[in-house]
DNA sequence: TCCATTTCTTGACATAAATCAAGAAAACAT
DNA sequence: ATGTTTTCTTGATTTATGTCAAGAAATGGA
């Protein structure tokens, strides 16, 4: 709970009074590895903060798995237009380790908006934080080579290759397998 | 006007009352071919609806021009995170025609949120559509090739090819103006 | 600990797309 | 209209990356 505190005040940057509130309504949850935290086609009622594990947002076309995105200990996660619309979720969110959560439920978030004063405000800066997050992955794939997206990945999240399947890495920098095993690879006898 | 009122109504589902006073904010504006609706390094203090015209959102790096985007009469025009934040932008906006707009102030957006109830619904229903759009972006270029995203953007903007160089549309599907050229042809011929 | 399963690596080869260059076509300015 | 500039097309070639396949390595379960 303490680094699901600090990290609500450094995202949020929220006065004491706020932070508790908020928090209270954050219930601790678990995941078991290769469970779903949501499937396509349900409706994503809850918003996340990973305490602990890793989940793999996908979707599964022509018999093919694209990882669109690997969400660990740390961030939040939640299909956004899902919750903030009440619409099918598109993707499926695995557990590929056991994984601890603080979950909101859409119902206790919508209270907030209520309780928080400028609550919208934090609201339109997590979304618009998220916004500008795939406003540079797009950016790096129309100015990148692959190797390129890979350096800049890894060189932020060195501890994953460690931790999960490099296919799922490989899928979401938008790359073969292979590939991303041969420029690792050249990486290292550098 | 007309078309702006319309396409307000169709984005935010607006009553009639909330309509009317929000678009009293928005202002006719004009900016010439070539000029600038932004530059990067600047604050973006507007957002604005194309009534008319045509604007490319790009960044140039190592010399290269990369076109993120090009927005057109009908859509909202605005650097997110600048306008929201009051941060910097990363990105130049010029329009590649003669483009009439109509543009409400940072200052008055503002005003916006008292004087409309449920103001915060709309606004999250705006970066939140932005968002999934650019969801799509980034999974396009994950399990789509270059001739696949050029077939799906024809199929929707066609009008655009007549329009503009087609090397900022080459350069925002993330493919060289060759490639583009090629896959045109060869579509043209089947 | 051992076996089964999954994942990773590597080589050979195929393919998509980039680059370079030159001429054609189109757009623009006078 | 004419010349100038920009953009587009096309061919030749190179490069990056994908695909397929097989063995190696790692992982996970009994």
């Amino acid at each position: 709970m303490q680094k699901f505190n600090q990290s609500l005040q450094a995202y949020f940057n929220l006065n004491e009074n706020d932070l508790v509130k908020i928090a209270s309504y954050f219930k601790s949850e678990t995941i078991e590895k290769d469970d779903y935290f949501l499937h396509a086609g349900n409706q994503c009622k809850k918003l996340s903060f990973i305490n602990d594990g890793i989940l793999r947002i996908y979707m599964t076309i022509d018999r093919k798995e694209i990882t669109q995105w690997i969400s660990t200990s740390g961030y939040f996660v939640t299909e956004i237009s899902s919750f903030m619309f009440e619409t099918p979720a598109r993707w499926e969110m695995q557990a590929l380790s056991k994984t601890t959560l603080f979950t909101i439920s859409k119902e206790n978030y919508e209270r907030l908006n209520q309780e928080i004063e400028n609550w919208h405000l934090i609201e339109k800066a997590f979304i618009s934080k998220c916004f500008a997050m795939l406003e540079d992955r797009v950016f790096s794939h129309l100015s990148m080579t692959a190797e390129e997206r890979f350096e800049f990945f890894f060189s932020q999240n060195k501890a994953l290759f460690n931790e999960i399947p490099q296919q799922y890495i490989a899928s979401m920098l938008g790359m073969s397998p292979e590939t991303l095993s041969r420029i690792r690879n050249k990486q290292l006898t550098k």
